[in-house]
DNA sequence: CATCTTCTATCTTATAGAAGACTATGCGCT
DNA sequence: AGCGCATAGTCTTCTATAAGATAGAAGATG
């Protein structure tokens, strides 16, 4: 929202827009090599110098990714970039360990005012929902509550309760297109629930670390809803401040 | 930690680092003005563009504050990067807002062992000890306990304990010329001790969110450890994931 | 296997103009 | 003379382009 005059974007940033929404909509899939610097400077019509300033800005973003001498990447959900930047629990001795998974149940329906509203879809829109138990060390250490659109997701169904990957990020951008850019996440400390006491073998109203994340996909849409309730017995959750 | 040759940094990150070590060494006090750029290229004897890229980055960091037209500044604790950056609690409804305090205690003593590492401290080198109690929207909602090194803060007394101010990072810069660069934070659940049930007006046992936080200085050195234990029934921790 | 070439991104410098912010000047008016 | 105001000038950062040197990666060639 801009107050004075309407002053256009200077034109790196159009050209990070362009290729934002190129990389969006899906012309790049993931992993694949972008065109090399010259070459979309030349289809954007700008210098070099400018479409890497805009490159630079959205490796910046994590969502390409850049190396000397080979090329510029879509990046991909690989399992280090779902440890480092989407995974913020930490074992209190410092070492981080992806968590596995043992699912609880899957199934679709109407969403729920509250879905509908968190991930910005037309009430009583469809949605699937899953619930999956988190092991860490092999250990129960997390009840995880999800909730995606259907529209999104076309075709993931019960049939697949068996067999889904741990890293769900990778399966939504390998089989579904799309791809998590960026999430924002509310943490809470809650009373352990009956259920979640059950799940994870503490006291009921044991302390827990709820995570409630909101995921969101390259076009800036909602992709996910997750609330992870964590036991912080033996881990944390870090945060860096700048 | 490089692995093959020792090639030298680029000549941006070496003009990055003689810059951030002018600003760690107080060259520059908080809210000053830099010279120019090219003044700053002359002196550094590296090229305008060069020391421009140092300073963006650095800027990135929220150490300096440019403004076009006006010059770069030594960025300042205000309250409102207070706010954003260091205070991640937000009303359940969205709002933010900076609590206010209540002195709890405030005494000097040799560091315990836990303190000196965290700190990074020589054993029982000496730290001042604070306690306050935090309120939002008026009501009790954080128990803080403060520790800081001796050394870095001469004459910070008990004679203080009556008019701390609020933002106490404010206080570290101004008075003693330390300034909070950035600060690693832990999230645990945890469970109300008796004493932190009384001062927040909830029973013993009720989820707790404890903030464990070291604050660095410019300079790298960790210049204040922090455990806020926050009621999190109205409120929450915010953290946006790239 | 070693070397060379080619393609790529990265680093560094230089130049020019645009735009924001502040100061000083000068002009008209009272 | 003194006040108010527009304007010009100057200093600053910001934007944009260009060009060449450097360095990593890969394949072709000897």
């Amino acid at each position: 929202m801009r107050s004075k005059l309407a002053r256009p974007l200077p034109l790196y940033a159009r050209a990070k827009q362009a290729l934002m929404q190129k990389l969006g909509s899906g012309v790049w899939r993931a992993g694949e090599k972008l065109p090399p610097e010259p070459a979309l400077a030349a289809s954007l019509g700008v210098s070099q110098g400018t479409v890497r300033r805009a490159l630079d800005d959205i490796a910046k973003a994590n969502l390409i990714v850049r190396r000397q001498g080979r090329g510029t990447f879509v990046a991909e959900h690989t399992q280090a970039r779902a440890l480092f930047h989407f995974f913020h629990l930490v074992g209190d001795d410092g070492r981080r360990a992806l968590p596995g998974s043992r699912m609880l149940s899957l199934k679709a329906g109407p969403a729920t005012r509250d879905e509908s509203q968190r991930l910005g879809l037309a009430p009583s829109a469809r949605v699937v929902r899953l619930q999956r138990l988190r092991l860490l060390e092999g250990a129960a250490a997390i009840v995880e509550r999800i909730v995606v659109p259907a529209a999104l997701f076309q075709g993931l169904d019960v049939r697949d309760r068996a067999d889904l990957p741990n890293e769900l990020y990778k399966l939504y951008q390998d089989r579904f297109g799309v791809s998590v850019a960026r999430a924002a996440e509310r943490l809470k400390a809650v009373a352990a629930s009956p259920e979640d006491a059950a799940y994870l073998g503490l006291r009921s109203g044991a302390p827990l670390l709820e995570i409630d994340r909101i995921a969101f996909a390259l076009d800036g849409r909602a992709c996910e809803w997750r609330v992870s309730r964590c036991s912080t017995h033996r881990h944390h959750y870090v945060s860096e401040v700048v």
